[in-house]
DNA sequence: TCCCGCATCTTGACGTTGACAAGATGGCAA
DNA sequence: TTGCCATCTTGTCAACGTCAAGATGCGGGA
């Protein structure tokens, strides 16, 4: 009852409280629990008692279920925006910015779900906006690079354009909208439909008409 | 006491129960209540509360809050194949049914909200089974006709990318996610996005290059 | 016209939840 | 050693979803 699921590869706790890292803790359980059966069902009082902890002891961490769950939302962005920029650095390449937005969907599902679920966390959270301007950076300006200079008006139509079809994409492998023989390699799919919507990986989009 | 929220325009509720058409007025009721705010703080006994019927009212028609809900999500899709049907019968456009598909998801926005929540109602539903069918249908019927012949293999991707990105375009402008200024004439948004993706209106996607 | 069956709704109760207040615990700085 | 304060516990409350059992009253059969 002292020591928690302290990841082994963890560092260090910053402060070994009264029982441990529990607010790591707390969010390693709910994002369990959320992957197990998603956000909708989540209850704190049971994350509570996985972490073996009593039933208000997330109070003090997270003083709300919004607070918990905004927490989550600000960590997802930040993951993203990691993913996302660890994709561009190592590839260049605007459509694999595309597909590492897709694999994290999937891969971090539990952050995905909570983080487009704006009715279930605080939005205006400090940390939220400063992760989520993050991940807006990267990506624009992995845009603006990709049109090269004198398109700026085309900047954010280009940006929008790309996130609604691979969120879109994302949304429904997620929700199982998808006939399963295309949703068994999501990641492919992405290329496949990145590449056709655009001219090809890395050029702009085709004019119109 | 007796006669709840019937609409006028309405003709005849089938039956006129105890207390008027219950089931019909507590759909109205769950309607507004989500799109005042949101899906995820619905309440049951709030529902019955602002229908004038004791809190247990709805157990007789909807057994649970997630039978509800699946009546919420039926009907939603089979006001979506409604409205995806109409638009392509009026214009024969297939990016007008795109168009049509974002602004069901806005002007429509609980329904849109609950359908694309999984987690929320019965999937395996046969009415929301047959209405979903339905917008299938026709939304692979129009590909079809757009493509031409030959095109058979063509015709799930293509429609899985432009599901996609209207899906995606419509989340992101529900929660929040675009710049004011995009957001303020979302079906010109789709217009202009949906022509770049594609060749032009109506025509395949581009090929990879 | 009466009556009875059954769909419809109510009443009451139970266990669970999120939130709050007040108290216990124990590490750490002085 | 002492006292502060972050940390966690205990106790309580209203609200919720769900179930069981009872009341209500419409409509068909006599």
């Amino acid at each position: 009852m002292r020591d928690y699921h302290r990841s082994v590869t963890e560092p260090e706790p910053v402060h070994t409280y009264h029982h441990g890292d529990l607010r790591r803790a707390l969010l390693e359980a709910a994002e369990q629990m959320i992957r197990e059966s998603g956000p909708a069902s989540l209850s704190l009082r049971e994350i509570a008692r996985k972490v073996g902890v009593s039933h208000a002891g997330p109070t003090h961490h997270f003083k709300d279920k919004t607070g918990l769950l905004t927490a989550i939302a600000a960590e997802g962005y930040r993951r993203l925006g990691e993913s996302l920029r660890a994709a561009y650095g190592s590839t260049g390449s605007f459509l694999e910015v595309g597909v590492a937005y897709v694999r994290f969907a999937l891969a971090e599902r539990p952050y995905f779900e909570v983080m487009f679920r704006p009715d279930m966390y605080r939005r205006d959270d400090p940390e939220v906006v400063a992760a989520l301007g993050t991940v807006d950076d990267t990506v624009f300006g992995a845009i603006r690079t990709m049109l090269g200079p004198g398109q700026e008006d085309r900047v954010q139509t280009v940006g929008v354009a790309a996130w609604s079809l691979v969120h879109g994409l994302a949304m429904l492998t997620i929700n199982g909208n998808l006939p399963p023989e295309l949703a068994a390699d999501p990641e492919g799919l992405t290329r496949t439909i990145g590449a056709a919507a655009f001219r090809s990986p890395d050029r702009a989009l085709n004019a119109t008409t």
